[in-house]
DNA sequence: CGGCTCCTTGACATCGCTCAAGTGTAGTGG
DNA sequence: CCACTACACTTGAGCGATGTCAAGGAGCCG
C-alpha cells in the first residue's frame, strides 16, 4: 500500500464556507471493509476539494479520519449537502462514470482511495466484494431517502433536532457532540439558512434541550427530546 | 413463470389520496433486466398497498405497466414521496431486511416479483446479475440525491418545472405529458402543498409555458423554459 | 340528476428568508 | 502579551413565499 500527502485542488474562491475545528473522536460504527482491496492512503488539508461535480469517477473513497461533505450546486450558488462522510464511510461509489456531486474536506482528512475499475474487477471475481459494494450503495440510498423526508416535510426545529440526534448516534455518544462542520454546512445539509440554524439552536438551548458549550461543542441535556423531534 | 391477480391489502382509511387516471403510454427508457431471473407476475388495482414501511423485504419488484409511488410517512400524516416507479423501474431493493418505505399502486399496475433471497443467490453465482443489482441501486441513489437538491434548495416554480421536465423525459415526449398521479402525489413528491402545486401550474399556464388540456394531460408549449427551470 | 372526488381559487397567516448590525473567537504579527 | 484582522456565529426587524382555511368548480359514475 502506498502513502502520499497532497493538497489537491485549491478551494474555489466562492467557498467562504470552510469549517474550523477538531476532528471528532473515533466512531463506534464502522462500515464493512471492501475485502482485500488495498488502496492509496491520502492526507488532505481542510478545505481541499476531493472531487468536483462531473469529474470522471476514477476512485472510490473511504474516510479513515476526518469529515467530508458531498454536495451539489445550482448555477446561482445555492448548495445542497447530501451527506457527511465520517470515519469508515464510503463516498464516490456511483453508477455513472462521472461523479454526481462534489466532495470536499471539512476537516483535515485521511482517505483510502480504491481504484474504481479494480474494485469492479474484484467484484466480478469475488461475490463477497460485490455484495459489500452493493450494501454500501444501498445504505446510502436508504439514508438519502430518509433525508428527503426531512428536507421535504420537516420543520426547522425538527430538522435541527434530527440532525443533532443523527450526529450523536454517529459519534457514539448519548449526551455530547463535537460538530466538525460550520453553521453554513449544517444549513446546506438541512435546506435552511445559516440564520435559521443559529436561531433554532439558540431556541433549543433556551428550552433546556441542549447546551452550547461552544458553537461546535454541544451537550445534549434531554436527548429524548431530540429523539422525539427526529421521530417518524 | 406464474401469473396471479390480487387486490393485496386494502387502502388505509386515511389515504384520501388516490389517483384517478389512465396508464401512460409505454416508456422509451427501460431499465436492464435482472438476467435470467424469472418471477411472479402480479396485477394490482389502483390504490393497492404493495408493501408497507417496515414490512419484511421478501421481494424485489419491477414495474411492467402502470405507476407506483414509494413514500415515507411521519406519525402525524405528513408524507414524502421518494420516487415514482414506472414501466421498467425497480423498487424494493434495499440493504436492510425490511422495507424503508411503503409502495402503493397509483394506477392499475402489472408487477414482476423477484424473490429477494433468490436474487442474492443468483448474484453470488453470476457477476453480471450482481452488477445489475448494484447499478439499479446506484441509479436510485443518484436520483435521490438530485431530488434532495430539489427539495432543499429549489423554489416552488423550479420544483414544478423540474418535475414536468423529468416526466417529459421519462415518457419520451418532448411536448406532451400524461400525469398518472394526483396533485396531492405531486405535492408530496416536491415537498409542497396541493394548493401551491395547483397555483404554480396555473401560473405556468398563464405564462404560456404549458397548457393544461385536462388536469392530468399537459402540453409543453416551451419545453426549453422548463429545462431552464430544472437546470442546475 | 346526485354525490363523490379531485382540482382550483381566494383571503389570510406564518415560518423561514433577507438584510443589517453586532458579538465572539482564532490566528497573526508586532 | 496585546492589537489587529478575518471569519464564524448570533441577533433583530421586516418581508415574502408558501402554508392554512374555506369555498366553489369540474369531471366522473351510479
Amino acid at each position: 500500500m502506498q502513502t502520499a500527502v497532497a493538497t489537491a485542488r485549491s478551494i474555489p474562491p466562492d467557498a467562504s464556507r470552510r469549517s474550523a475545528q477538531v476532528i471528532p473522536a473515533a466512531h463506534r460504527f464502522v462500515a464493512p471493509d471492501v475485502g482485500s482491496l488495498t488502496g492509496i492512503t491520502l492526507h488532505l488539508d481542510r478545505g481541499a476539494e476531493i472531487v468536483a461535480e462531473e469529474d470522471p469517477a476514477e476512485y472510490i473513497y473511504q474516510v479513515v479520519e476526518g469529515t467530508v461533505r458531498s454536495c451539489k450546486l445550482l448555477s446561482d450558488g445555492r448548495r445542497q449537502i447530501g451527506s457527511f462522510a465520517m470515519a469508515g464511510d464510503y463516498f464516490g461509489l456511483e453508477a455513472r462514470a462521472t461523479h454526481g456531486y462534489a466532495a470536499e474536506a471539512i476537516t483535515d482528512v485521511t482517505l483510502r482511495l480504491i481504484n474504481r475499475g479494480a474494485a469492479f474487477t474484484a467484484a466480478g471475481r469475488d461475490p463477497e466484494i460485490a455484495r459489500t459494494l452493493w450494501e454500501v450503495t444501498a445504505k446510502g440510498l436508504d439514508a438519502s431517502q430518509r433525508h428527503a423526508l426531512l428536507l421535504g416535510r420537516k420543520t426547522a426545529l425538527e430538522k435541527i433536532g434530527s440532525f443533532l440526534h443523527e450526529m450523536a448516534g454517529r459519534q457514539g455518544h448519548d449526551d455530547e457532540i463535537e460538530l466538525p462542520m460550520s453553521r453554513q454546512d449544517i444549513a446546506d445539509y438541512l435546506g435552511l439558512t445559516i440564520e435559521t440554524v443559529s436561531r433554532t439552536m439558540t431556541q433549543l438551548e433556551s428550552a433546556g434541550t441542549i447546551c452550547l458549550e461552544t458553537s461546535r461543542h454541544v451537550l445534549l441535556r434531554r436527548p429524548a427530546e431530540l429523539a422525539r423531534l427526529s421521530r417518524c
